[in-house]
DNA sequence: GCCAACGTTGGC
DNA sequence: GCCAACGTTGGC
């Protein structure tokens, strides 16, 4: 079982958009450290963490969960589509994507000026200068303070 | 909109 | 293989 935070731009994909769908694809993953992990490391059942990049309030708006395992990323293929990628052959595709469910939607979006307030957050991914990997994997203690912070609302 | 940080591209 | 130029990400 592995934990993870993924983000979005609600303006693409929100939190409100998956629990609306209650299960969609993650697509768009167009970088090679960010591939590997989801194509090698990601596990159906694994939980992960919704977050809302380039937004009004930007912050961990919820709870997610694997629901497939890593398979090509069809949008690579569509000339047309946002996310084409001309490299990628269907016969050894270069970008990968996985399904996901929704769990859950946080009282409030929790913002990094929020997370940064916890010792136990202090080597959180997203938090440290310049990181700009879309998934970023958690320890257990990271993600089980995130979520005793949200239960802290509640 | 600004800009720091980082990834990718391509000339050499 | 180096590295300058360029593009993208994403917080603020």
């Amino acid at each position: 079982m592995n934990y993870w935070l993924m983000k979005s731009e609600p303006s693409v994909y929100s939190i409100d958009d998956l629990q609306r769908d209650k299960k969609w694809y993650w697509d768009g993953v167009r970088n090679y450290q960010v591939r590997n992990m989801l194509r090698d490391q990601m596990k159906i059942g694994d939980l992960a963490f919704f977050y809302h990049s380039n937004a009004n309030p930007t912050g961990i708006a919820g709870m997610i969960e694997i629901a497939s395992e890593a398979y090509p990323d069809h949008t690579a293929f569509d000339p047309k589509h946002r996310y084409y990628d001309p490299k990628s052959d269907p016969n050894n595709p270069r970008w990968w994507m996985v399904d996901v469910k929704f769990k859950q939607k946080f009282s409030h979006v929790m913002t990094l000026a929020e997370l940064r307030e916890h010792p136990q957050l202090k080597d959180l991914l997203i938090l440290r200068k310049g990181n700009r990997l879309s998934i970023t994997p958690l320890t257990k203690v990271e993600w089980q303070t995130i979520l005793k912070i949200e239960s802290a609302f509640t």
